[in-house]
DNA sequence: CGCCAGGGTCTCG
DNA sequence: CGAGACCATGGC
């Protein structure tokens, strides 16, 4: 623990790891974080706006934590307006991870209808009822699919997931049974991997953005939930259209980072509406 | 108790 | 194509 590594920055951990983007991650009193990636144990703090590592493989941490995303960048193409300025204002330093996809993928078919505390509980459930034990960590790794695939639903209901337990196991299954790869599918352009992945069950637009976005780099996905709808809504001055009119309104609204942009508005109206 | 949560899917008009 | 019903679970 004496060896620390400054990784970069600039990045607010705290904003990074809180916003419903991952969910098995723990704040320790000094304010350290703990969790896991993949199936190695990390510890990290943040330190004068710059990453550190205290624990953990620094090449794939400094990946996972997206210390290369040009957030000028991303921050000069934030629309002139006043929802997105104070979620920037706000947030500032929260990035967007590059998630591992088959955790992801599985982590957001769990997500529909959930609060944010749910998922993790659920997470924290199916980690400790079907992963393996982490050396240097309380947290179990995330389930592969190969084991979710022998699962029993009745066992997945156990860990909380009500109706969500049979799309997750039938999803499980599809990966175990080699009808998709979601290694393979990286290099499809965004449409139609998209589609792809929303012929998974339990995978429909919503969650095919999530996956898009925090587990394939298509920064310029936008999620539409119940929190986003609301505020795109807003935004349009009350004025309501379909799923289709929103999420065209969304790309050309909130430009090329428009994930970013979102994630931004999403966690900053999370907080400031209620706590947690 | 009623309502809502980072929705998906099927049915019906 | 678009609106509605239904799907489990937990917190407030």
């Amino acid at each position: 623990m004496s060896d620390q590594v400054v990784l970069g920055g600039p990045i607010d951990l705290d904003q990074t790891l809180y916003s419903g983007q991952v969910f098995h991650w723990n704040r320790c009193p000094d304010g350290f974080w703990s969790g896991l990636l993949g199936n190695e144990a990390v510890v990290v703090s943040e330190k004068k706006q710059n990453l550190i590592l205290h624990h953990g493989p620094a090449k794939k941490v400094a990946h996972h934590f997206a210390l290369d995303h040009p957030l000028q960048e991303i921050y000069a193409e934030f629309p002139d307006e006043a929802l997105s300025l104070a979620s920037l204002a706000a947030c500032r330093g929260m990035r967007i991870l590059r998630q591992p996809r088959w955790e992801c993928t599985a982590t957001f078919i769990t997500s529909s209808m959930k609060q944010v505390g749910h998922i993790r509980a659920m997470s924290l459930a199916i980690r400790e009822r079907f992963g393996t034990a982490v050396v240097g960590s309380d947290i179990h790794a995330y389930p592969a699919f190969e084991v979710l695939a022998k699962a029993s639903e009745s066992s997945l209901r156990g860990c909380g997931l009500g109706y969500r337990a049979g799309n997750l196991l039938k999803t499980a299954r599809m990966f175990a049974d080699g009808k998709l790869d979601l290694e393979a599918i990286a290099k499809l352009p965004t449409p139609k991997l998209r589609q792809t992945l929303q012929t998974l069950p339990g995978v429909g637009v919503k969650v095919a953005n999530c996956i898009l976005l925090f587990a394939y780099e298509r920064l310029d996905a936008v999620p539409i939930d119940t929190w986003i709808d609301r505020i795109l809504l807003a935004m349009r001055k009350g004025r309501k259209g379909t799923p289709a009119q929103l999420a065209a309104y969304a790309r050309r609204r909130l430009g090329p980072y428009a994930g970013y942009v979102q994630q931004y508005l999403f966690h900053h109206a999370r907080m400031t509406k209620k706590g947690r």
